[in-house]
RNA sequence: GGGCCCGUAGUGUAGCGGCCUAUCACGUCUCCCUGUCACGGAGAAGAUCGCCGGUUCGAAUCCGGUCGGGCCCGCCA
């Protein structure tokens, strides 16, 4: 007799055992008692199987009247071929069933609390309060599936490729930048922490200093920021990656490109819209898009129009000018029939959200033209528009006309609306670009000081001469970032390797020597000693399987995710803790 | 921390001031049924409409608060 775990190889072989004795376990799909005879559809990892119990068989006959939906079976019958007018062409082993002789209940199920096969999906908060039961269905066994082979090809990549990989500690130390620490009090030293790191930054760095030629990890990083909808809270995967010897960013972006091409061509299987993936400046990303995460399937950009409004009778535009800052146009082409007032409306409402004061626009239809500005404008800033901005019949312009940072931000959330409202984000095309040359620095507005941009570690394009001559906001790091269809899937740089280049990075900005020892000590004193040219990148992998699956919500790619406000539904996590425990670790408790 | 939206039998929904003693489907329970595969048929049980308060002659429905959930802003070097 054949014992059977999987009915996928059951149906492989089923040809050649026909008639045969096997015995099967697994749930009961559905039951259907037609009072003479019972069919059961039982269902395992690999598929579904039609049971067959007739009445002769009373005692199997008695078990399988009292069998519910996820009861555990096992069951010893024959393998027989349907005939030909019985065949179900929806499962795969529709062309045989298994006439059942013994049937034992190996576990029994209440009946549950979501729906699992029924079209009525339960809510995300019950699927995921229950998800042990969510991951039964065959869109969760997929996902787990895809996310396993996911992983192979990272590695077979990086394997390939001369990296070694590394695990870096998960009880590491809290950094003073960046994101809001998970801390882990220490019983051992009382009032010390360790903290989760957000990301192995300062280790991959320092594997580097220890002559590891490449590193990769697919590493966790821990970071108690809030979520979203394409951000996990608490823990999620990086593939982190540092190359030694390497000083232009472009080497890891060669390097890193073909695993992604790989994965959008190959994993993914859909469409890169450019082969030569280009290589955008973050300067130019924020002129002619709005956002350093520009969603590149469509192409509409937007157009600096202040020259031609410099003196404008419109005195929104003059006076915005005048104040040192932009008018800034989009042309949404052939979008004026396929808006109506209220859904104009709907921008102006997410402009105003954003802190515009307004959002001007412009409609051209049947050689018409229709504005509430119309009248302030001459002919010939309406010529020159046209010109500038390519204005023809059916096309729609919306103006923004502010501080140049205010201007970008409103005109990049309407460039995106714009491609959601008309359908030009095609789910089947990935369009992936570096964004390159991040400042250094940025001017933190309501502290009024200078902030690192985006992360303290890079090395200033022209070194210690740069930190010394430019405007520091002028200051551009070799960082650079991949985004794929609006999302940022990874951040790298080359790093700053000098120790006096690390001081004076701190030092701009009112960090002395004692703060940068204190809190980067390591990584500083390693510097000292030696260290090789690096620079690295890390992938945001939950947020790319995300995308290349065309899920919206990235809980929904991670087996065990915490909702919204970082509770995991299942586990009640987190949990108070008894106060035996807490005394051992020095902590008293604060209610 | 802030804004917007949601909360109705086990599950998904309808109802959005009186026709509500709350709709429908799935599930559950009882009975019938020997070829179904979303089996079919007959019947039954199951909801103090998240919770508290208010307005009103009258509240699932309107208002305030609160709890829970979702999306967004802040935040995410």
């Amino acid at each position: 007799m054949v014992e059977y775990e999987m009915m996928r190889t059951l149906i492989k072989d089923s040809i050649n055992h026909i008639n045969e004795e096997i015995v099967v376990q697994g749930w009961v799909h559905s039951r259907r008692d037609h009072g003479g005879l019972i069919f059961i559809d039982l269902r395992d990892h690999s598929g579904l199987l039609q049971l067959v119990v007739n009445p002769e068989k009373s005692d199997c006959f008695k078990i399988s009247e009292g069998l519910r939906d996820e009861f555990v079976i096992s069951v010893k019958g024959t393998v027989k071929n349907r005939d030909k007018d019985l065949i179900n062409p929806k499962i795969l082993s529709g062309k045989i069933e298994l006439v059942v002789e013994e049937i034992e209940v190996l576990n029994t199920s209440e009946s549950l609390p979501i729906s699992l096969f029924s079209e009525n999906e339960s809510s995300e908060e019950q699927r995921f309060k229950y998800r042990y039961l969510d991951l039964r269905t065959n869109r969760s066994q997929e996902i787990l599936k895809r996310r396993a082979e996911f992983y192979r090809i990272l590695r077979n990549y990086m394997d390939s490729n001369d990296f070694t990989e590394v695990t870096t500690p998960v009880l590491a130390n809290s950094s003073p930048e960046g994101a809001r620490d998970f801390l882990v009090p220490s019983r051992v030293h009382p009032g010390k922490f360790y903290a989760l790191p957000q990301s192995p930054q300062q280790f991959k760095q320092l594997l580097m200093v220890g002559g590891l030629y490449r590193y990769y990890q697919i590493a966790t990083c821990f970071r108690d920021e809030d979520p979203r909808a394409d951000r996990l809270y608490g823990d999620f995967y990086h593939l982190d990656i540092e190359m030694s010897f390497v000083s232009d960013g472009e080497e890891v972006r060669k390097m890193t490109e073909p695993l992604i091409k790989d994965l959008v061509l190959n994993f993914a299987k859909k469409k890169l819209l450019f082969k030569d993936i280009p290589r955008i400046s973050y300067s130019e990303a924020m002129d002619l898009y709005g956002t350093d995460k520009p969603d590149l399937r469509f192409d509409l950009k937007l157009t600096d129009v202040s020259n031609i409004f410099a003196s404008s009778e419109f005195s929104v535009f003059r006076t915005a000018i005048q104040e040192g800052g932009v008018v800034k146009a989009i042309n949404l082409k052939k979008a004026a029939s396929k808006f109506s007032r209220s859904q104009i409306d709907h921008y102006t409402e997410l402009a105003t959200k954003e802190g515009a004061k307004g959002l001007a626009y412009i409609i051209m239809e049947n050689d018409e033209l229709r504005s509430p500005i119309l009248k302030f404008l001459s002919e010939e800033e309406i010529n020159k528009l046209k010109k500038e901005t390519n204005f023809e019949n059916g096309d729609l312009i919306f103006f923004g006309a502010d501080k140049k940072e205010l201007v970008n931000r409103v005109l990049g959330k309407v460039r995106d609306k714009a491609g959601d409202d008309l359908g030009l984000k095609d789910p089947d095309v990935i369009a992936i670009a570096w964004i390159v040359d991040f400042p250094l620095y940025e001017w933190n507005e309501s502290e009024q000081r200078l902030d690192f941009g985006h992360n303290p570690f890079s090395m200033p394009k022209g070194g210690l001469k740069a930190l010394d001559n430019q405007d520091k906001l002028n200051i551009v790091a070799d960082q650079y970032d991949m985004v794929m269809n609006g999302y940022e899937i990874c951040s790298g740089a080359v790093r700053n390797h000098h120790p006096e280049i690390m001081y004076k990075v701190f030092e701009s900005i009112g960090y002395q020597r004692d703060f940068v020892d204190k809190k980067f000590g390591a990584m500083v004193n390693a510097f000292k000693y030696g260290a090789p040219p690096h620079a690295g990148c890390a992938f945001g992998i939950d947020r790319i399987f995300m995308i290349l699956l065309n899920e919206d919500n990235i809980r929904e790619v991670v087996a065990f995710p915490k909702n919204g406000s970082g509770v995991d539904l299942m586990m009640d996590s987190p949990s108070e803790v008894d106060s035996a425990q807490l005394k051992e670790l020095h902590l008293r408790t604060i209610f």
